[in-house]
DNA sequence: CTAGCTGCAAAGAATTTGCTAAGTA
DNA sequence: TACTTAGCAAATTCTTTGCAGCTAG
């Protein structure tokens, strides 16, 4: 069994939660997706179908992409993991159960994420959809910043060259 | 000449902004840029790369995709135009020149894209940056809502088959 | 002139989908 | 048993690139 960084108790909850979700829509739970849940929940941080999928093969629990991709998205839908949009071409999921909510900064010189709450800034927000008298259904709040100084301390080496073509390229 | 709905002042100024930037750049100026310039104005609302380039040849004044998706990188680093993901897949522009900042709500339903403005909000984010010592360089607030009211009222039927399908699929 | 541009076709990256065998309720 | 999945490969969608000839400065 892959070493799980996420505490039992939580790895139960997901569990229990995907299987309720699943009977809820008449979908089975399987093997790959007990799996997924596993993994997901171990990875730290914000990762991509792909990191996830090397992660399981690497921990010899390979499962197919397309399987995963199809499993990312029943485990957002049974909100087990969330899922963010950070402009630079690729999703990122990163763990919802047992979690505060949070928004992120995304520095747009190393790609690091930086997690931050704020209620206030929460609470205008549902001020805002209430004033037009709509129903918030999710949102997403990204500041992308240069975190120079961080960087100075050494802490901020994660560029990958993908990443680096994509901010040279002039996305985000 | 094709119809501009934009004043032709603000055509005026994003072409000479154009200019200052390609000069700053040792880049050059083309009919090609400028056409997307006025065709890029024209439009209205948040448009992709697909839109512009249609736009352009039913205005009789083809430009091929490679270069739509060469120029809107131009515009979008000149500051004429403002790039977003709004989480479907696809990229999405807006004019940036003679507009007020403002944040979207998109509606998870029909995609529409609704434009708000919160100062509060703004201070806010900008505190958060501060405290961590970052910059700000950028940053983007997208709710995802239901506006189902505003529906009833008949002004929300802009989905698309494909938008239905990203929809029903769990993206976003 | 000469570096930058355009169009075209081909390449890419990230996802999605069709299909058949296999698994779950 | 009946319907949902997994895996695989092929297909898609959006976007980027290599290259040859054209063009602005």
């Amino acid at each position: 069994m892959p070493r799980v960084s996420t505490s039992d108790d939580t790895l139960e909850t997901a569990l229990h939660t995907l299987e309720a979700y699943l009977r809820g829509k008449r979908l089975k739970m399987t093997d790959q997706r007990r799996t997924m849940v596993r993994a997901a929940l171990s990875q730290d941080g914000h990762f991509t179908a792909e990191e996830l999928h090397r992660a399981l093969t690497v921990g010899g629990e390979a499962v197919s992409m397309a399987t995963v991709y199809r499993g990312l998205a029943v485990l957002e839908e049974s909100d087990l993991l969330e899922g963010h949009d950070f402009a630079d071409g690729t999703r990122r999921y990163e763990r919802a159960i047992d979690r505060e909510h949070h928004d992120h900064m995304v520095c747009v010189d190393c790609r690091a994420v930086i997690e931050f709450t704020n209620e206030r800034i929460e609470a205008l927000q549902q001020e805002v959809v209430e004033e037009h008298g709509f129903t918030m259904n999710d949102h997403s709040l990204t500041l992308f910043v240069e975190c120079k100084e961080w960087r100075a301390a050494g802490a901020c080496e994660r560029r990958t060259a993908r990443e680096e073509r994509r901010r040279t390229s002039g996305i985000s």
